[in-house]
RNA sequence: GCCUCUGUAGCUCAGUCGGAUAGAGCAUCCGCCUCCUAAGCGGAAGGUCGCAGGUUCGAAUCCUGCCUGGGGCACCA
């Protein structure tokens, strides 16, 4: 659905215009021999916080004075001596010790509502990524219980860096590595199993251990319900010779396993397997149907115990065995990770004789690679941040360029309610679930304030302030913007007032206004931010961003009406809005949230 | 102890891979609706960019050291 590959020829964008411009003026000084022809720097240009230094600045003679032996001021007169001409670029000044300040044309910004109008989903859209493929892996938590808040973070955050780098033109592939191997979902089975063995009647000392969350009770109570008690057993049988748990002085890892081994032993293997794979199907639903509901959708979900089944695991393991990276330890298999930067060496297969977690990673992102990713993007909670190493040495030990993956870590999210921290165990149970966040704030309010801070800070998430509908609360600010705009189009729709269909220039030379420039400039910056946004896996860029456009479309609607007498201005200020409105539609539609008509 | 993220206005945070006078939103104070949604707008005030050195034309940004806070250092996943 959402690889559909942009098709279309987009306009460059106002920034990429003077760049071009720029790298034109510097092929020329190179050819003719004022700055060395070896590597010419690219034609990097900001934009400049003050309007005296005109639109954009340049600090390319700074950077190349020390090369071409001349003084800065000096070589940006040579520069601007070689710009071409442009219908955009009113004038060019050089200033300060060095810098080149471009001055554009009204007609340059009038331009991009014409752009804008044009192109509109595509508004902003690139070919930059070249149809490369890029891998995005996120989420991927246990599906032992509910999404809590945190992964909701991880969910919005990795979704939207997809969503943006498609939107620059790269092949995505989003997916969700299913841990449906391992300890924790024997231990999930057997909790489901024992809270089962209570519904018929049993009772029993639930291990300290075990899953406790109402979820378990309710996949009981569907096994209850639909098989009654074939998946009985008397209670003595179960507990025969289980070790103690850690309330009566024992071991509450030796008692859980030695629980799961007699479910094993007691169930057989199909009735084991039945309800084992009732819990896993059951938790997945629920999990997919969450992230559906919060706009994540996946193009595959990838599971870990395929890894094995297809032999993956042991196909890496023995690529590393092969090349000389593992030995014996123990009783254990370890991966000598220290021998290409990781701290310590890591075991691959127990003692027990299974592998670990950390072999079917192996396999997994082997097989990334293998799968022809030309990059891999993982969002991992930061408190995995210490296995980065290990993955990155498992990679470069079989021979594949560990700087293909690359791992963002996300940081916690703490909410706030009345000021308070709200206290969020797993054990305990009493972690708030993303369900129950989006039924508390709303879609909208979560995935926006999921992504309006940089994802190495620490999320402080103010739920009365999601919740707000005021001023203060972002989300609603910059809907507010474009239900307005909605509005106004909708009254000038019932006064009959018809906007010109083609979106000539005429009429748009008449804003001129301060307020309308302002807009106009902000409009222009569209492109430049989602590139950077995209490039930068910063989604906050874009959310901040679109405070400040409908910052600008709130001032300019205080300052002026639109629906004035005067058709020709009349038709350019309706089109202003409706190129902010395209904008405001596309931002938001990139970080998952609504645009509505309405509010 | 080691690794990692963080420290910018009273609070929450931006700061475009080194640029010109460090920005925004809250909160505080003062203003703006006979007018397209006041869920809005304008203005004022607010700073030793954690501390100390270093790199250079130029540092909140890069390097070193120290301090503060979060997280991580399993034959768990």
């Amino acid at each position: 659905m959402l690889a559909r590959f942009p098709g279309r020829i987009r306009l460059p964008s106002m920034k990429a215009q003077l760049q071009l411009l720029l790298s034109q003026a510097l092929a020329k000084l190179a050819a003719d021999g004022v700055i060395p022809s070896d590597q010419l720097p690219a034609a990097n240009i900001e934009r400049t916080r003050n309007p005296q230094h005109g639109d954009f600045a340049c600090n390319l003679a700074l950077l190349l004075a020390k090369a071409a032996r001349k003084n800065p001021r000096e070589l940006a007169a040579h520069i601007v001596a070689a710009l071409p001409e442009s219908p955009i670029l009113k004038s060019v000044e050089i200033a300060g010790p060095g810098f080149i300040n471009l001055f554009l044309t009204p007609n340059a910004y009038h331009f991009v509502v014409q752009g804008i109008l044009e192109q509109g989903y595509d508004y902003g859209r690139s070919l930059l990524g070249r149809g490369k493929r890029v891998q995005v892996e996120f989420v991927s938590a246990n599906p032992t219980g509910p999404l809590h808040v945190g992964h909701g973070r991880g969910a919005a955050y990795g979704a939207t860096v997809a969503d943006l780098l498609h939107a620059i033109g790269f092949d995505v592939h989003r997916e969700y590595y299913v841990n449906d191997a391992g300890r924790q979902m024997d231990i999930l089975a057997a909790s489901v199993w024992l809270r089962y063995l209570e519904l018929c009647g049993e009772s029993l000392s639930f291990p300290s251990n075990g899953y406790r969350g109402d979820y378990v009770w309710d996949i009981a109570a569907t096994l209850h319900r639909d098989h009654g008690d074939a998946y009985r057993c008397a209670i003595d049988t179960v507990f025969f010779e289980v070790p103690p748990d850690e309330p009566a002085g024992g071991d509450k890892e030796a008692h859980i396993d030695a629980l799961i081994g007699r479910a094993r032993e007691l169930l057989g293997d199909n009735r084991y397997r039945f309800v084992f794979e009732l819990a896993l199907n059951t938790l997945l639903d629920d999990i997919r149907d969450d992230l559906e509901q919060f706009g994540v959708c996946y193009d595959e979900w990838y599971s870990e115990r395929s890894l094995t089944a297809s032999g993956a695991v042991n196909k890496a393991v023995e690529r590393l065995r092969s090349a000389g990276h593992l030995y014996q330890k123990d009783g254990a298999l370890w991966f000598r990770s220290t021998a290409f930067g990781d701290e310590k060496d890591r075991v691959i297969e127990r003692e027990n004789g299974q592998t670990t977690y950390f072999a079917s990673d192996i396999a997994y992102h082997l097989d990334k690679i293998e799968r022809g990713f030309e990059r891999v993007i993982d969002v991992w909670g930061a408190d995995h941040h210490g296995y980065v190493p290990r993955v990155k040495a498992a990679l470069q030990a079989l021979g594949d360029d560990p700087s293909k993956l690359d791992v963002l870590l996300v940081q916690f999210a703490n909410l706030y309610r009345a000021g308070e921290k709200v206290q969020m165990s797993t054990r305990s149970g009493s972690f708030v679930t993303l369900r129950a966040l989006r039924k508390e704030v709303g879609k909208d309010a979560a995935r926006f304030f999921y992504v309006m801070r940089k994802c190495e800070q620490h999320l402080d998430f103010d739920l009365d302030l999601a919740k707000s509908r005021s001023a203060e609360n972002p989300v609603y600010y910059v809907q507010y913007a474009h239900a307005r705009i909605s509005s106004v189009l909708r009254q000038a729709a019932e006064k009959g007032l018809t906007v010109e269909p083609s979106p000539g220039m005429q009429n748009l030379q008449r804003l001129t206004e301060e307020h309308e420039l302002a807009l106009l400039q902000s409009l222009s910056r569209y492109p430049e931010t989602l590139e950077y946004a995209a490039l930068n896996e910063e989604p906050h860029q874009l959310a901040q961003y679109l405070r400040e456009l409908a910052n600008d479309f709130h001032t300019y609607y205080n300052a002026h009406q639109f629906l004035v007498e005067a058709p020709g201005l009349r038709d350019a200020r309706i089109k202003l809005i409706l190129a902010t409105r395209q904008v405001l539609r596309n931002a938001l539609n990139l970080l998952g949230v609504s645009a509505p008509e309405t509010m």
